[in-house]
DNA sequence: CGCAGCGCCTGAAGGC
DNA sequence: TGCCTTCAGGCGCTGC
């Protein structure tokens, strides 16, 4: 599922062959989900930005295009099927390639929004800050997570005290942080490792290309690498890289997760 | 306002 | 072999 290395992975893709060129809609998918698409008729992309797991790109008439990839989207320039079954908008560029949305679960979605307004994407306005930006650290981590009863996973995968972890990292970096997943209010002490190894585990990610479990693929169609790097997500019943101990598997919002319960603690 | 629970989707994997 | 069930989960929405 791509989470913030993997989405920032496709805005680096786009940069070179999605920036300053002029979109036209050939196509858009029934589904609400999907009807912005059509909105982009002729406008220049002037940039593309990251929040989280959102991609922004700004438009030339001061609009801004929003994507979020869900569980199994990927954006392609000019993929070889660009007539599948599960291809859920597309738009001709001025410099004759094709921008192609894929999508399996539909799980996706696309909005044009004035700059800025993101008042209809809920998530996005409330998004917490940018881990790997100089406004995240121990401190905020620490400042955005007490007064809340969560546990702490499902803190992080509500965007609100840190953008764009999800499922796979909020594992690897409580793992990491040594961290129980159903700890409840972070020490400072807790916070500056949890912080530190969120920051670390996104930045490793985006070195080894991301993650691809299924879905997820660069702009060119091609695989992350990160799989192979995980120490905790998936791994339940393997042996904890740390301390030898089998990882347990729970469920927490209706998500797997995996942690080790010897040597992440309350 | 904060938080829990539900529904959206479809392919893969497992059971019989 | 083939049908059926279960599982995967980010986010928007609803209701307490």
């Amino acid at each position: 599922m791509p989470e913030l290395p993997e989405v920032e992975m496709v805005r680096r893709g786009l940069l070179s062959s999605v920036r300053g060129r002029t979109l036209h809609c050939s196509y858009a998918h029934e589904s609400s989900k999907f009807a912005a698409a059509a909105e982009l008729t002729g406008q220049g992309v002037v940039d593309i930005c990251r929040r989280g797991k959102y991609l922004i790109a700004a438009l030339d008439d001061g609009r801004e295009f929003i994507v979020h990839l869900g569980m199994t989207g990927a954006l392609l320039v000019d993929p070889l099927d660009r007539a599948g079954p599960h291809v859920r908008a597309v738009w001709h560029m001025d410099s004759g390639q094709d921008l192609v949305f894929n999508d399996v679960r539909r799980f996706g979605r696309l909005a044009v929004v004035v700059a800025g307004d993101y008042s209809e994407l809920p998530t996005l306005r409330d998004m917490g800050p940018e881990p790997l930006s100089d406004a995240f650290d121990g401190a905020v981590l620490h400042a955005l997570t007490v007064r809340s009863s969560s546990h702490i996973k499902t803190q992080l995968l509500s965007q609100r005290p840190v953008a764009g972890v999800g499922n796979i990292y909020a594992d690897e970096a409580l793992w990491m942080a040594q961290i129980h997943p159903r700890c409840r209010q972070l020490s400072k002490p807790r916070a500056e490792r949890l912080a530190t190894a969120i920051q670390e585990v996104l930045s490793e990610a985006i070195d080894h290309g991301g993650t691809t479990l299924s879905d997820y693929r660069q702009v060119d169609g091609s695989k992350g690498q990160n799989q192979k790097h995980l120490h905790c997500y998936g791994r339940a019943g393997e042996l904890c890289d740390r301390c030898g101990t089998e990882l347990s598997r729970t469920v927490m919002q209706g998500r797997g997760t995996t942690f080790c319960r010897k040597c992440q603690s309350y």
